[in-house]
DNA sequence: ACGCTGACTTTGCGATCCCTTAGTCAGCAT
DNA sequence: ATGCTGACTAAGGGATCGCAAAGTCAGCGT
């Protein structure tokens, strides 16, 4: 493990990503609770949570349109509403038509359109997945008119594909200190 | 939709996408298996799924390596590598060490490696989600250095925000014949 | 021949998701 | 006051997810 970028034949298949520093030996990080998409996952990782939110970024907002829109029943789309209301995704307004009692409309949070790029990448991805030749959605840009895919990028413009992306540990040094100290102080920490 | 662009108050929260064209009366598209957010949630949507494909991007391969790497049970991590692979987006190739038995490797196909700006984008939303200051990954392109993100962008090369972008049905004419045509002819077609 | 190891598979369990059906509850209409 | 409607909430149930522990199975080492 010590010498572990060139111990195998590794013949083919290096097309993904490459591990830096001390992230490659990647055995030395499992952590509970470090990853982000399962950090992100745990919050949004449900269908009926992506679906509503796919409502509430096609504009629906009053909870008979979501419900009926997501195709969920009542008691899911008001438990899962509650739930992105408290994980601040969305957010209530009352509001009142003429001669109707007050009511709530649910709008997304910044943090909730901020899930925009999610949603892109899982519908692009879809595309490639039997059905729809012709039926489904297509989202544009409105103005050009041309359509819109998920790409990812770096800060510097680069759009990078998976074996131009490298993975490392964002403060280095902190993070090895940090585990020898959470490796001292409460060795059972990993898994509580 | 003849008149559905100003019928409201519509005092606050335009901010999110357009509906453009028959797709504007989003209640006459309430069609199961339409959304391609949904087909692509029905083979990756779980939390497994997706942690797994996060360490196969890392570069693990083995059966050990990834049901260790992403704390899963190893019970857990066979049913869905199976089912990761039956649905095309792992395959497994037989290896051997020397001195060792034929084993099998796990590596992602294309439809796999086409998960990255999916796993990308969780990533970069689960960053604001409270949780590590420091401790966590980051990753960047290899080259330049620059740390990624998942954008979305248009063909004509726009960086489109939610409020700038439309949805539309993709060939009209054609869904709407067939959405009349289904309703002749199976009228529960739509919830079956 | 025998044991060991790595790679699974099986079994049994609790948690979560989502559904259907049946309430509740506020307040406008009558 | 009574009914009605829209917006939920509650209860019960099936499916799926994920876990831990135990079992299987191939083949190398001895």
């Amino acid at each position: 493990m010590n010498h572990m970028n060139d111990d195998g034949p590794e013949v083919a298949g290096p097309d993904v990503m490459e591990l830096q520093g001390a992230f490659a030996r990647r055995d030395d990080w499992q952590v509970k609770g470090w990853c982000r998409i399962e950090r992100a996952l745990d919050v949004i990782g449900t269908k009926s949570a992506m679906v509503i939110v796919r409502e509430l970024l096609y504009g629906g907002t009053k909870f008979d349109e979501l419900a009926r829109r997501t195709q969920l029943s009542d008691a899911v789309a008001s438990s899962r509403l509650k739930q992105l209301l408290a994980d601040g995704i969305v957010e209530r307004r009352p509001y009142q038509e003429p001669g109707q009692r007050t009511r709530y409309e649910y709008v997304l949070t910044d943090r909730g359109r901020a899930l925009f790029p999610v949603l892109t990448a899982l519908m692009d991805w879809g595309e490639d997945l039997e059905g729809d030749p012709r039926g489904g959605l297509e989202v544009t840009h409105r103005g050009c008119g041309a359509p819109v895919s998920a790409v990812v990028r770096c800060a510097e413009g680069h759009e990078v594909s998976v074996d131009e992306a490298a993975a490392r540990i964002r403060d280095e040094a902190w993070a090895v200190a940090a585990r020898e100290r959470g490796r001292k102080a409460s060795p059972p920490a990993v898994d509580n």
